[in-house]
DNA sequence: GCATACCTTTGACTCAGTCAGACATCTCCT
DNA sequence: AGGAGATGTCTGACTGAGTCAAAGGTATGC
């Protein structure tokens, strides 16, 4: 379950963490809660004690005891709020911007050490994964709708045929209640496709955001003559919206007309109703469609058919 | 410059986790370093309380009191190492094996709660993420190397089949350079066990570890009469050093003399070294070698055999 | 057999963080 | 205008997590 693997990371992150502010060195002479304190003062300007409390969390009495301290030592002054007189407005004098910086510039040095331990190249994933993390799990919600650009198509890579099969078998169990009759099937096209084909005339896709897989779609060849069969049209549910199954029926529609195919099926299911629509707008007309039972679940399957001489480009 | 983005990083979890175990509820009637302290005995047995002291980084004269303390409780037990007298034997008592259980269903609820606000769609790539993390940081730091109870086999869910193909095909082609055509033979033999198998008679294990697959092993029927076939053994990198495909192995035999086969067979390269000492170890015998050329390399095929009415147990 | 190092326990301590009460001031309601 | 209730700050009193040092027991090296 995924809920034990947060936990770990949890642990995992807390340890590093840990680990990093090694026996408090790195706040000296300041207390980890008073650094982050410094911090926030250093990095916003006209701050109240409130503000203070709300955005750190901490009990009002031991932050008023903190800025006595603060004061104490002229890292701070304290003023009363121009908005409101029960509020106390805190800024850093010139002692408290240099107090700051100093800790900044420890806690650089202390992350820059864990990061040389990081190859150079590894970085940028580094950094990505957390950007991921605060994306998900931070309040900021709006944060970077992928954007259609950043998808790019290629050919399969090593795992890539096995990530069709576990991403069709895992979406539609997940979607549809499908079960493994339907992932064993996804993986025998695979194979079969695997065995043996002829880059001329069939090929997979593979769409990639990020660097990860979300996406992919096959053309192989059918057993009639001439004509070409789209199978395994999938894109993951946080790749949509972004026209990329147009995309992918687009590459193939391409791909199969300069191949010479003179015609392109495909065989789905009318609970695809997403695809259905894809398949219309590229002119895949319904031929054929009979209730069946596969995959533990009472479906109609449907024939499309397009005419590929009919309508160029 | 990176090293800001991951202090922010930084901030951000350490606020995150803050904000999970809310003002120690999570921990009550303990703390979170005696929680720590649970934890690690739950996890792993025969402990010296030097062991935790190493472990957990804690100051002696206080693990000293929290070891007092859950004796108090009657959580753990507490008698002379067997190695060394000056060292202390740690055991938990049933009340504290309880202990523990009841703390880590209470973060699972925490982490729960945390993980509901994201998108089930968006879930794996979480996940992915902190793996990532914990990869590229987990090096030599604070990191736990797992143990083998961490890992938990069960039987093929939604996904796992896909799992399958993509990481013999991934791993395959980065450790010994083997191209698409072995990642289509896995996906062959995945598609013709999800095809038809009886239960009683054909089998798939996949090793969990931390929630994510890290390895798997096949069993099914032969075309020999009587005999098994052992298959797609794998173990991921990460769970490597854990005896685990010992442990796979040693579930296959188990289940093949139990289903009643007489014979257990399995196919494997002579490249694949660590394979070979386990299939030796549970009391295969090589019985044929032959050179091959597949998958993009000249290899050396090898078969080998167990009579399982030789040796029982 | 002596010196040294290691493991554990205990007493004494520090200090981060919490709680409750006092006082001031704001906002809202009548 | 006046009162009720909420909010903001400060202080005193406290809790309890974690550290330090000393002491006693036991191993290891010479």
């Amino acid at each position: 379950m995924s809920v034990q693997e947060v936990r770990a990371f949890n642990r995992f992150y807390t340890n590093l963490i840990g680990a990093l502010d090694y026996s408090r060195r790195l706040y000296t002479p300041y207390t980890l809660t008073e650094a982050r304190v410094l911090y926030e003062l250093a990095h916003s300007d006209g701050t109240d004690a409130a503000d203070l409390r709300g955005e750190l969390g901490l009990d009002a009495g031991y932050l008023s005891r903190i800025l006595n301290k603060f004061e104490g030592d002229e890292l701070i002054e304290r003023t009363v709020s121009p908005e409101d007189p029960r509020r106390r407005r805190v800024s850093l004098t010139e002692a408290g911007r240099q107090a700051a910086a100093l800790l900044a510039e420890r806690s650089d040095a202390a992350v820059g050490s864990l990061l040389a331990t990081v190859p150079e190249a590894e970085r940028p994933r580094l950094l990505e994964a957390m950007r991921t993390i605060r994306e998900l799990l931070g309040g900021t919600r709006s944060s970077r709708q992928p954007r259609a650009e950043d998808v790019v198509l290629r050919g399969p890579g090593p795992g890539d045929l096995g990530w069709i099969v576990q991403r069709n078998g895992a979406l539609y169990a997940a979607e549809f209640g499908w079960n493994a009759e339907y992932e064993g099937l996804v993986a025998r096209i695979v194979a079969d496709y695997a065995h043996t084909h002829d880059p001329a005339l069939e090929r997979v896709w593979i769409a990639e955001l990020d660097g990860q897989p979300v996406g992919c779609v096959m053309c192989v060849r059918d057993q009639a003559p001439g004509t070409a069969r789209l199978r395994l049209l999938l894109v993951e549910p946080r790749a949509r919206g972004l026209g990329l199954g147009d995309r992918l029926v687009g590459e193939v529609v391409a791909f199969a007309r300069d191949a010479g195919y003179r015609e392109l099926t495909l065989w789905t299911n009318d609970v695809l109703a997403a695809a259905r629509r894809i398949y219309r707008r590229h002119g895949f007309t319904l031929v054929d469609e009979k209730p069946h039972h596969s995959f533990g679940k009472d479906l109609v399957g449907q024939d499309w058919r397009l005419d590929l001489r009919a309508t160029p480009g």
